[in-house]
DNA sequence: TTGTAAGCGTTATCAT
DNA sequence: ATGATAACGCTTACAA
């Protein structure tokens, strides 16, 4: 019994005696009331009898809308991907639109393999494309599919030098640096150290965001910009032991906080400050970004702003939807950024 | 310029003056070789030049295949989800399958709207389905509309007491209980404590496997199971909490390690002994379930069970390209579960 | 080897 | 208000 026949909008018109045409109408709400109440309700009743369900691919075919997003991302990473997915589904869905996800593989050849991403969701004619890129910089590579295909589509984290005929959203990483440092100021903290990328250090993307943030939030608060306590990093591949390190170097030149690029970095700092004894946050509080579940558990709990990615993804969702109905491509959004204050900038008050 | 007419197959074959047909079977690489080389390439050169991209849509109408599968979640988290629809795609992208998602909300009337979910995605004409429950215990509750489709589908983490024509897929959970005390154990660890949810204390679903788990790795290490070293929440809201007070309770027991039901109340723990003093683990070896990633950062950085979610999703994508080439539903599959072993059992080995 | 034509399940156009 | 009929772009017997 567990394959029934699939049950078709022509069958359902014989059944009910009447046209596939009203039976199309009464599934789409018979807009222009068309349909006699009468008829309709027979036609309702035939539905459910014979259990129809419409084939939305034929639909799709016809209308040439398949209410379906592609959602193409390389440079997976622990979860941050998934944040903005959740929050652009989301958005989408009560539009009725469904999310087809493309190749999300890290893959070497990058720009290639988007490419061929693209092009086949476009194949399968997705109304429209989110398009999550890693954190680095990079330029139009791989979007030449898109461009003539005058599919609509929202580039998230794209930095890129170039004028693309896209919708842009960013996560929003300097307003994080710059309310991280206002979190500190507040605190009374006057030396504020940076862990991070500079400029000069060859910062691009979001590193040059969170550096920029930084100097803003400095000049905010009305607080001197001191050469000395800001580090650069080349190489990231053990932030830990680089916050360790650096925590070790900033001791002789006594900051009473220090701000770090992501929390990875924070918790080698926190580690580092533990064993010499200092006290945070009365000695020196710390504030690392991103806000990894882990900082909630590490002693102690490490202050970090929430980049509030699901609300990126919103963005990013409700950007694509408007450019669905025709509007342009707008300047960029930014997404918010918020300080979860723990105990390692306020002191104990909660977990 | 970025409106380019939309090309068809039709408008290729008129361009290389070969018939629609050619070109089908150019594109689908000809197997039966009945085009002749000559015209192969010509036809390839139309398709070039006029850049064209097939309607894979129109390709399924015909064919009936979507080359989709649907995943439907409930109860997401933080994560846990993320990791074996990551598998699950990978697996079938191999295979030339994309994946639809189907709505992702956790919701309160979860049956109701599981099964409006199956049914846009059925609607939609997906191949397959997966879906992944949350962990607690349910009957079978909203699959009603699966059931008379014959679509092959594959539950993960599916506790229910019915009988059902599906594909089963489980987290390891039993497993990693087994290999945390095996671990526990080849440490000469003796009095091992538990913390989570005992049969006795209602456990249903994946809290029971861990439980069951627990008790057959102290017999597979000839360790006696001690009644009063095992406590069973009723309440989870306060996982941590409720750690802490646990491992309170249990000192005066003297346990020489304490496995937990997952990371959450392992960091509890690790936070109160921590404030006794009690050395970790000479004194009291702990290990915890999940491995978060806050597991690396705590202090002492905790040992913890990764249910390696990932390979469950590629076990659930392999099990269900199965059932799409016609075998039955076999057997439930468990995933795999593997030790990570940090300084809470093992000391100061590695971070 | 190549071409013709029917059909997949809808929606849209145009008469009735 | 209702009903034929033609698309949408592709695959696939079957005919040439």
């Amino acid at each position: 019994m567990p394959r029934e026949k699939k049950i078709t909008s022509k069958m359902v018109a014989e059944y009910a005696g009447v046209s596939q045409t009203a039976v199309s109408f009464v599934l789409n709400g018979d807009p222009q009331g068309k349909v006699s109440s009468q008829t309709k309700r027979r036609i309702r009743k035939a539905m459910q009898e014979l259990n129809y369900k419409p084939n939305l691919l034929a639909r799709s075919m016809r209308t040439r809308k398949t209410q379906t997003i592609g959602i193409i991302t390389t440079g997976i990473g622990g979860g941050w991907f998934t944040r903005i997915v959740l929050g652009a589904e989301q958005a989408l869905r009560e539009e009725g639109y469904h999310i087809l996800l493309g190749s999300i593989s890290p893959g070497p050849t990058k720009a290639k393999s988007m490419m061929s991403s693209i092009d086949l969701l476009l194949s399968r004619q997705v109304d429209g494309l989110i398009i999550i890129t890693g954190s680095e910089s990079q330029n139009g590579e791989g979007l030449s599919p898109l461009e003539n295909s005058g599919v609509p589509a929202v580039l998230v984290n794209y930095y890129s030098e170039q004028e693309i005929p896209f919708g842009r959203v960013y996560v929003g990483y300097r307003e994080a640096a710059i309310r991280a440092v206002e979190h500190l100021a507040g605190l009374g903290k006057e030396r504020i150290a940076f862990l991070g990328k500079t400029m000069e250090g060859g910062s691009t993307g979001f590193t040059r965001e969170i550096y920029l943030g930084y100097k803003a939030g400095l000049a905010n608060a009305s607080l001197p910009y001191i050469q000395e306590l800001v580090h650069s990093f080349v190489d990231v591949t053990e932030p830990y032991s680089w916050g360790m390190e650096m925590a070790e170097e900033l001791l002789a030149l006594k900051p009473d906080a220090i701000y770090c690029l992501n929390d990875h970095i924070a918790f080698g700092v926190l580690a580092a400050l533990r064993k010499r004894g200092i006290l945070v946050p009365e000695e020196i509080a710390v504030v690392g970004n991103d806000d990894f579940e882990a900082a909630k558990f590490v002693d102690p709990p490490l202050t970090s702003v929430d980049m509030m990615l699901e609300d990126c993804g919103e963005l990013a969702g409700k950007l694509l939807l408007k450019m669905l109905d025709g509007e342009e491509a707008q300047t960029p959004l930014f997404g918010p950024a918020q300080v979860k204050a723990r105990a390692s900038t306020v002191g104990i008050l909660e977990r």
